[in-house]
DNA sequence: AGCTCGCCTGAAAGCGGTTTCAGAGCCTCG
DNA sequence: CGAGGCTCTGAAACCGCTTTCAGGCGAGCT
């Protein structure tokens, strides 16, 4: 930016106001047209900025007008593919009003995340944390600043923040449903990160699930990749299970990829199921069962929900999408072992 | 940032001096250690600072710095797992260098990237173009500029730029002396975006592949998605071609779905093979051909590139990693029809 | 003791825009 | 024909922070 040794000089406004011979304020107001100039002034300006190759400088943009242009967004893992579809939703609506998109990952660390959000708040007119998994506390705290904020997959009681999440326990319950239906009377979850409060309310259907007559088991997996299925799975062998019930896709498709290494028959002996439906693409569907959230549609209001909170004041509730069972290859009748 | 209606007013660096009874300079001289200051003074600044939660503007520091702290990305698509892990990486490496990360999104449409590349010099003190898709003059044109800029998954001849791809070339070449020793000799190339320069660097490879006796047609999918893949499936039956190649895996994908609906046994009747070795995890690997990118190691060398150049002169020479066929089970020999 | 030097601090000048404010010109109306 | 009002333009203030510059003060030296 500025005149570094080697770089080419740049060209501010007021190289461009003087090649048009017009104030720097007529430029600017030529540019964002917030003003009516006199169309001989605004042509000079035009050919100057295009003759320059002049570009407003963003950051004094922002000083100047109180306002970034910018939108943050924090992800655990960029590697977990629900995010970037997230992400591609959301990039949509912040470009359609105008703005960029900053990303910042935690990469499943909840110690970072505290940080990584006050440094998005220094540079973004708005942030959205996408399930942070950080300790209520603090996210009380961060929330309290005062900065527009969305949450995503995540609800806090009693905070004043635009939320919006997938009705997870009513995923789980869907789930829950369909193992008991089929026969199953004894399952187990490979649960997800702990700080995860996603985690949470998917364990909370399963006290509902006793009602279908189906007991589910937790097994801390602790993580929600792949790796932490497939190590989980020697806990799941030891208990009585017919059934394993998986934090994400993630997680269930390691699961099976170490059952298979045992030669333990999907579903035959044991049924998996997942959660997200997070398959590589939409044709080619994979066969796994899981519950589909519609991450598209997720990414895009919670974009809206962040733009009408930077203009409006706020007023909405949270706002939680329906999941919807996808009963596919990897679960069947229970056998008796 | 400004003193919103309803907002609380910004605290600035002259609301912490005041509070801590110094001057603004002594402030900054504090917060960004860049000169000595009394003990007793940084105390009272850090008291100040805590107090009011003070985080300097970035906006301001870009400003005056005369850098923004950021680095910008450009990848087509957000939703092709590809890029999130390369990202991911970049990500990584800009954090570790003190940068934040902002992300664009072209979908794909080479006529919009011109567009959110001026934006990102706007913004950006560097700016990683990924798997560019705009035509070389329009590319040219942006490098001209002499913004720092690292190239990825595109090296333009000639051009004075650092550059960082995978060895399609190589890769595909690779592919191709697998189905020639499967005993293949007509093979169906599904081609991927028209602009993809990996896209010509892949089909460079048939010409030598005639060598090994295997004739490689090309079937304009025109897409890198597993629809494209999909579609793309009749055109190839009506070939001769006893293995398909694709663009990359989702186009592979794309194309056993529809096989698998078609009845076409896939290796037995046709071989298929994809490109990126994309998979959803490390874990459970799936079962199609491909050759494999170290898209981690990519991702952080093109970001190491970019830090280079920021603080460097340029000095570099392409750097080309090199794939690695993973033979798997979407390949075998051809049977004669 | 007086002088020089060096260290630390604050005032002020940018950084590159936007926006307020005041003035110049022109038109209209009395 | 002159006063009042509009419209358009440029000068200048300001956004919040960094950095230069100059000055004050204490230490060290002669």
């Amino acid at each position: 930016m500025q005149n570094r040794p080697g770089r080419s000089p740049r060209i501010t406004i007021s190289d461009v106001s003087t090649a048009a011979k017009v104030s720097a304020a007529t430029v600017s107001r030529v540019l964002n047209g917030t003003a009516k100039v006199d169309p001989q002034l605004v042509d000079r300006v035009h050919d100057a900025v295009r003759e320059l190759g002049y570009r407003p400088n963003a950051a004094a943009q922002g000083l100047a007008r109180g306002e970034w242009g910018t939108i943050g967004v924090l992800v655990p893992d960029l590697a977990n593919p629900y995010f970037p579809e997230v992400l591609k939703a959301v990039s949509a609506v912040a470009r359609a009003h105008g703005r960029r998109m900053m990303v910042m990952e935690s990469d499943e660390d909840p110690a970072l995340e505290y940080e990584l959000v006050e440094d998005l708040m220094r540079c973004c007119d708005g942030v959205l944390l996408a399930s942070p998994r950080m300790p209520r506390a603090e996210l009380v705290d961060l929330l309290g600043r005062d900065h527009p904020m969305v949450l995503f997959n995540r609800v806090v009681a009693g905070a004043r923040v635009p939320s919006i999440s997938v009705d997870f326990t009513g995923g789980m319950t869907q789930v829950c449903g369909h193992l008991a239906q089929l026969g199953h009377r004894r399952a187990a979850y490979l649960g997800g990160p702990p700080a995860s409060w996603g985690n949470d309310e998917r364990v909370r259907a399963f006290e509902a699930a006793r009602a279908f007559g189906l007991e589910v088991t937790v097994v801390e997996c602790g993580g929600s990749t792949s790796q932490a299925g497939y190590d989980a799975v020697a806990a799941v062998l030891e208990s009585e299970a017919t059934a394993v019930l998986a934090y994400n896709d993630l997680v269930a498709l390691g699961a099976i990829a170490r059952l298979r290494e045992l030669g333990v028959g999907v579903p035959d002996e044991l049924s998996v199921i997942g959660f997200d439906d997070i398959s590589l693409d939409r044709v080619a569907h994979s066969d796994l069962t899981t519950v589909s959230v519609p991450r598209d549609e997720l990414g895009r209001r919670a974009g809206e929900m962040l733009e009408r909170l930077l203009v409006n004041e706020y007023s909405e509730e949270p706002l939680y999408l329906p999941m919807t069972l996808q009963v596919r290859d990897t679960s069947g009748p229970p056998t008796v072992r």
